[in-house]
DNA sequence: AGACTTATAGTAAACCTTTTCTATTAGCTT
DNA sequence: AAGCTAATAGAAAAGGTTTACTATAAGTCT
C-alpha cells in the first residue's frame, strides 16, 4: 500500500539505487540536483523506508527486547521507561516481554525476539532458578549471542553475559550499618524469595552488615518474604511469636513493596512506625516517598539503570568493547520511616 | 548467521517451497515421510523463521504499537501490560511508545511504527489538543490506516477511530447489585454534570440496577451533583431535609471525587461511615486506597482496557466489523467505606 | 591527442520468505 | 490402453531494500 522506493525512483526519473543512497546512504556522493528530484520524489509520495526490509538486508533490526517479570511492577516500569529513552534517540524500537517469573514464558520470547531478528535482549529481572532451567537458557542464549544478538542482564543473573547491576551486596550492607549507627542491633531481614539470585545477594550484603558490626546473625530474625506486599504483611507476624527481649527495634526488607507489607502488617498489630519499630526497604520505588512515614530505603536509579543497559547493548552491537560487569552505585537514602534505637518506645 | 530456510532445503533434500509448507503452511498437504525430513532438518539447523522476511512478504509486521505518555506512569503501565498479554498470546510484539505527552515525539513514533509497518497502533492516553495538532494527527493517522493500520484509541480522543471504553453502565449497575446484596433499599445516587456522556451512562446503570433488584426510583434520593468534592459536600445536605424513614442507608457517588465530597460532608454533619451509613464511588482513584476508610468503588481495569483494545486492533487486522465504540469491563472493589444493612445504624 | 582521474549513475545480486503456477507420478475409470 | 484425477513436489516470481560492481561522461595531465 506505502509506496516503495521502486516508485520513488520511477518518479524522480533515476535508478533504484541512486534513490536508495539519497534515503539512507548519507556518505555516497550524488548529483545535488539529482539528490533534489529524489527527495521532491519521496516527500511527494510520503514515503517511508521499509524497515522490516532494509532489516533484512542489513540484518539489524532495530529492536531492543527488554525482558521484565511485568512492567506494571513500578521497579520493572521505571527501567523499561530508561530503556525507552535510549532506544528511541537512537532509532530503535523497544519491545517489552512480559514473563511473569515464567521460564515457558520466557522462553517464549527469546523464540519470538529471535524470529524478530531483535538486535538486543536486555534481561531486567533476576534469573530464575528453577531446577535445570538456567543451563537451558544459558544454551539459548549462546545460540543467540552466535548470531550476533547482544544479549545483556540488569542484575545477578545465572546469565555469562556483559551486565549494568545495581550495587545489591553494598546497599544492603550499608543499610545495616546505617541501623547500626543508629543504634540498632537487633535487626530483622525480611527475605526475597529463595529463588531469585538478587534477593540472595542482598541478604548476603545483610548478613555482612552484621559481622561488620560485630553482631551475630539471629536465626529468628530471618523471615521469609517473596518481594510482594502481601509476603510483607505475613511476616510481621513473626513479631507475636517472638518473646519480648528477642523482638527487634528495626526491620529491613529486601525491598520496598515487602516493607510496604510490612508497615501495614505492623500497624495491623498496633506498632507504630518509627515510634516503636523502624522499618526499611531496597528499592526506592517513586511511591516509597508518598507513603506516610516517608520510606528509609537504597535508591536505585531504575531509570538509569535501564539506560546504562540500553546503552550497553548498543556498544555491542557496534563492536566496541564494553566491561564485563558494570556496577551502577546505590544510596541509603534515609526517610521517616527509621529512628534512632534511643527514640524507639518497643512494644 | 541464523539458518535460512534454503538451507533446511538442502539439508532435508527438498525444495524451498516444499520447505516452506513444511514450516507453515498448515493446509498444504505435504507427505508424511516429507514433512519428518524436512522438521528433523529444521530441528538440526535450529531453524526459525525470519519474522522480517516473513513480515515482508505478508505485508504483516505483526506488531503493535502502544502509545502512551509515560510507560511508568501506572496508569499507562497497567494499559501497556494488558495490550501485551493480548499481543503475545497472538505472536504478537508489543512496542511501548512513550511520548511524554509531546506532538513532536508522538508524531516522531508514528513515523518510526510506520517504518516498521506496525499492524496495529494503539493510543492509550486522551489526545493533546495543542492548536493545530489534532488536524496533523488525524491526517497522519488516515495515512495510515489507509495503509491497513489498525488504529484504536482507549479514551475520548481527537481521533475519530474505533475505541474502547470503560464499561460505566455496567458498573453502576453492578454497584446497585453490591448495595443490595448488602441489605440496602435505600440508595442515594449523587450524580456527574448533566451534559456529560459518562455521567448520564452511570445513571442510567444506577436506574437499571434498582429496576433489577425490584426497587422503585425515588425522586428525593437523586441528588445533583458534578463531579466535584464540594459537589458531593453539598449533596449531602438532603440529609438534613429528609424524613428519618426515607434517609437513605447508602449514597452511591457517580465518581470517587464526589465520593470524597461526600464522605467529608457526612462527617460534618455527624455520621460516620461506614457504622451508620455506607459510601461508595466509581473509578477507583489511587488514593481511594489511601484514605479512610478506603473506598468501595468500581475499579476501572486497565488492564482489560488494554486487552480489549488490542484484541479490537486484532480484529480490525482480520477485517472483522467491529464496534465503533466498544466497553470494556469494570468491577466492585469492596472495601471499608460499605457495610451491611444489619451493621448500619442509621442516625 | 591519448591516457588517466573523478564524479556520478546504473545493473544486478542478495537478504529470506511465501505462493502461484507448473510438473510428475501413481492410481483409477471406462 | 487411453484418459482422467489426486497427491505431491518443484520452479520461479515477488516483496523492498542495500551495495559491490560496472559504466559513462567530463575534466585533467603529459
Amino acid at each position: 500500500m506505502a509506496a516503495s522506493i521502486v516508485q520513488v525512483a520511477e518518479l524522480a526519473g533515476v535508478s533504484i539505487a541512486t534513490a536508495s543512497r539519497v534515503i539512507s546512504n548519507a556518505n555516497y556522493k550524488v548529483n545535488f540536483k539529482t539528490r533534489e528530484k529524489v527527495l521532491a520524489a519521496a516527500a511527494q509520495l510520503n514515503y517511508t523506508p521499509n524497515a522490516l526490509a532494509r532489516g533484512m538486508k542489513t540484518q539489524h533490526s532495530n529492536m531492543l527486547g527488554i525482558i521484565v517479570g511485568d512492567n506494571s511492577d513500578p521497579y520493572y516500569a521505571e527501567i523499561v521507561r530508561g530503556v525507552e529513552d535510549v532506544a528511541n534517540e537512537n532509532g530503535y524500537l523497544t519491545i517489552v516481554c512480559n514473563t511473569d517469573r515464567q521460564p515457558a514464558k520466557e522462553l517464549n520470547y527469546l523464540k519470538t525476539l529471535r524470529d524478530f531478528r531483535a538486535s538486543g535482549i536486555i534481561f531486567a529481572g533476576g534469573g530464575l532458578t528453577e531446577p535445570g532451567y538456567p543451563e537451558k537458557l544459558a544454551e539459548k542464549v549462546e545460540e543467540l549471542t552466535g548470531e550476533g544478538t547482544a544479549v545483556i542482564t540488569l542484575s545477578q543473573h545465572t546469565l555469562n553475559v556483559p551486565t549494568v547491576q545495581p550495587d545489591n551486596f553494598e546497599g544492603a550492607r550499608q543499610m545495616v550499618r546505617k541501623l547500626v549507627e543508629l543504634g540498632h542491633h537487633k535487626i530483622a531481614f525480611v527475605t526475597g524469595p529463595s529463588n531469585l539470585i538478587v534477593a540472595n545477594v542482598r541478604l548476603q550484603g545483610y548478613m555482612a552488615g552484621l559481622v561488620e558490626a560485630g553482631l551475630s546473625l539471629q536465626p529468628n530474625l530471618l523471615w521469609p518474604g517473596d518481594f510482594s506486599m502481601s509476603g510483607g504483611q505475613k511476616a510481621v507476624q513473626a513479631l507475636n511469636y517472638l518473646p519480648p527481649q528477642q523482638r527487634p527495634t528495626a526491620i529491613f526488607a529486601a525491598n520496598d513493596e515487602t516493607a510496604f507489607g510490612v508497615m501495614v502488617g505492623l500497624r495491623r498489630l498496633g506498632w507504630q512506625v518509627p515510634q516503636n519499630i523502624s522499618v526499611c526497604g531496597f528499592g526506592d520505588l517513586p511511591v516509597a516517598q508518598a507513603i506516610g512515614p516517608a520510606l528509609t530505603t537504597v535508591r536505585i536509579g531504575l531509570r538509569e539503570l535501564g539506560q546504562a543497559g540500553a546503552r550497553k547493548a548498543l556498544s555491542l552491537l557496534k563492536n566496541e568493547t564494553v566491561e564485563t560487569v558494570e556496577i551502577s552505585p546505590v544510596r541509603v537514602v534515609e526517610r521517616d520511616s527509621t529512628a534512632t534505637l534511643a527514640q524507639t518506645q518497643s512494644l
